[in-house]
Formats: structure tokens, sequence, C-alpha cells
DNA sequence: CATCCGGCTGAACGTTTGTTTAGCATGCTG
DNA sequence: CAGCATGCTAAACAAACGTTCAGCCGGATG
């Protein structure tokens, strides 16, 4: 599959002024970027930014969106729930991992959204596997699977501490062989002696 | 035991400044808080601030340290690895869970130090029940423990997230008791029938 | 050719920011 | 009592902020 870089370059001022803000959000916070920031580095007047956005924070609604409805392609045509945060930073154009964490944990009821999809479909996943007799149901199905996804998102959240603790990227080749086979051990035989 | 608040309750005008903004940056990021914000929730000048931090962003150092001082704090007195999360929320000071999460999802070093000792903590946990015959070894102890910490670590990072969805504090009464639950059978029994 | 309209800019606006400065009060010390 | 450090404030500072406004430019339309 294509990156949605390249899928359909939009070139017009409007999305390259959205495409730097995402970057630039992504790495230094919706607050921490200004609008002169933006603005020079789609290469445009800071005025321009206002034009097409009616203000920042419209900018900054502009950029959930589009982020919003990258995860929600993405979600739609995951065949597993293995490893989403895995898919997302292989498929989702540059940048956008790093401002789904800042919209998951910025409390943001778009973030709070996209966190409630990805739960149902993990939901979905583990209820499936349950159907198909491949996984156990356990007492508490709907902890269980909020459990199982967060095991996942967490390594979209902490992926660089864990990075510099492991000594090796955990969403890299290497580091996700490893966390992954581990988790799966887990899984499989849990951990009690 | 006793609450750091009321352990010994420090009034110099440079603790309370301390404190209030500690909560604030907790609240809404550093970068969200004036100066004047944070002198007026301690009833002070804005120039008083400065004049005991230097800067703002030395006020911010202040802050990391008495936070990351009482996490070490918390650290050397934990008897069980279970849940640090859970203790945190039960033992912090008021706003310190908070500050302790954007702390470690910041990026920066003190975050980074706290991220990495607690990560010892529960390496050195996962030995002793190893070398105690209660958990099994895997085959990769050192992910393990990672996988084991991010998991407890989570808690506090999507919390808020988790109860909008659950239904439930996962970090209330109700809400541990089904969350340890579910990650105990997980650990006890794995997932897969 | 004249007109008009949308994309776009440069300059300015008022506000808020972190910080500085000069000076006031208070209490200890000689 | 004089002197002096300390804790603290009011006022002002320059810089950066989000936003507004008047107007330029180029291509489509009449």
């Amino acid at each position: 599959m294509l990156n949605m870089c390249s899928m359909h370059a939009d070139l017009t001022a409007r999305a390259v002024i959205r495409d730097r803000a995402l970057e630039l959000f992504a790495a230094r916070g919706p607050d921490g970027v200004s609008v002169r920031a933006v603005a020079a580095a789609a290469g445009v007047s800071p005025a321009l930014v206002i034009h097409h956005f009616g203000s920042k924070d419209g900018l900054r609604a502009a950029v959930d969106d589009h982020v919003a409805a990258a995860f929600d392609g993405l979600l739609g045509e995951a065949p597993d729930a293995a490893s989403l945060a895995e898919t997302m930073l292989r498929e989702l154009p540059a940048g956008s991992p790093a401002y789904l964490r800042r919209l998951l944990l910025s409390g943001d009821p778009a973030g709070t959204a996209i966190f409630r999809r990805w739960y149902e479909v993990t939901r979905s996943a583990t209820q499936a596997m349950i159907a198909a007799g491949t996984m156990t149901e356990g007492r508490d199905p709907v902890v269980r699977a909020a459990f199982l996804m967060v095991n996942d998102l967490v390594l979209l959240l902490v992926r660089d501490q864990l990075a510099e603790v492991l000594g090796v990227d955990p969403l890299g080749a290497e580091g996700m062989a490893r966390w992954a086979g581990e988790a799966l051990t887990v899984y499989r035989e849990g951990i009690f002696r």
C-alpha cells in the first residue's frame, strides 16, 4: 500500500499549510508552534494561514480531522489487530503517529473518539477470536480487550523511553520481533510458574 | 503513611509558589501557564517568582526535581512492584501523578531518568520472583520486565480515556479490582485456548 | 478591453508574554 | 540609632503572540 502522502499529493497552499502544521504540532505541540512558524515552514504569509483556517484553533481542528480521518482509514482496512501501533507507524504519513500520540494524550474529544474507535476494533477482534475458539473469554472480556489494546498502544506512547532503556527501538524491526515475541509468550503461557 | 503534603508543610513563599506551579503545570502544561498565573495562584507578585527561581524555566526545573524526588522516595519504600501506578496515585501529593505523566511523556531528561528508575525497580522485582521460583524467566527477561512495567505505567497515561470507555476509573477502587484481576488472569493463564 | 474575484501579502493592531528595575518594608546586627 | 541584608512589590520593558486590514496580483468572465 502506498503512503497517504503519495496517494494524491495535494499541493494547494491550504494543504501545504495543513501538512507543515501537522509536522510542527506533532513535534512541539500546538501551543509550542506559532502561526508565523507554520507560515514560514509552508512558505506563505501568516495572514494566509488565518485566511484559510479562520484562526489558529481552526487550523488545529483541521489537522485533528485530517489525522483522525487517516487513522479511520487505517482502522477500516486493518486485517488483524495484532499491533495497530506498528501498522500506524508504517502506513501513516510522516508526523501522523506523533500527532496521534499527542491527540490521544491531550484529552481532546477528537483524541477520545480515536481511542474509543481503537478500543471497539480491539473488542471486535477479541470477540471474533473467542467465537473462533482461539482465545479464552476471561472473567471480564470488556476489561480484557482494553488491557490488550493499551498494551499495544503504550508502544506508541513511550516508544522513545523504551528505546533508550532497552537499547533498541521497540517499533523497529529487531525491537518489534523481540517485543511481539515476548508479548505472545506471556499471552500464551503466562508468567507464573 | 502520611502524604508528603502534611509531612512537613513548607509554608515559605518559595515552597508555595513551587506547589502551586506543580498543580498548574500538571493540569495545563508549563507552556500553558504564565508566570503571572502561578504568582496569582500563590498570592504573590510575578516578580517574586522570578526572584526565587531565576526564570520560568528555573521554576519548571525546580518542580521537576521536586516531583522526581517524591517519586524516588516512593520507589525506595515500595515493598512490591505490583502496581506502582496505583501506589503513586495514593501516596503522592495532589497533582504529582499528572505532573509525572507529563514529565514522562515530554521527552525531558528528568522524565527519562524516572522512566529508567521505574524500569530498574521492575527488573529487580522480576529477577527476585524468578529467583524465588514464582515467575518464569521467559526468553527475553529484559523485554519482559519492560513489558510488565509499561502495562502498569499505561494506566497512568491513559487513565481518563480508559475511564471514559470502560465507564469506570481503572485506578479507582472498583476499576482497580477489575483491572488487576484481569491482568493477573492473563499473567496466570494467558489468553489463548 | 474592462471587470471582478479569490489567493495572497506587508504592515500594523492590541494583548500577553518573560523579565528587569527601582524602591518599599521589615528585622537583624554593629 | 545607623546600616544593611532580605523578602517582596509596582511599574515598566522589549519581544512575540494571534489577528485584522487595505490592497496587490493574475486569471477567468462579461
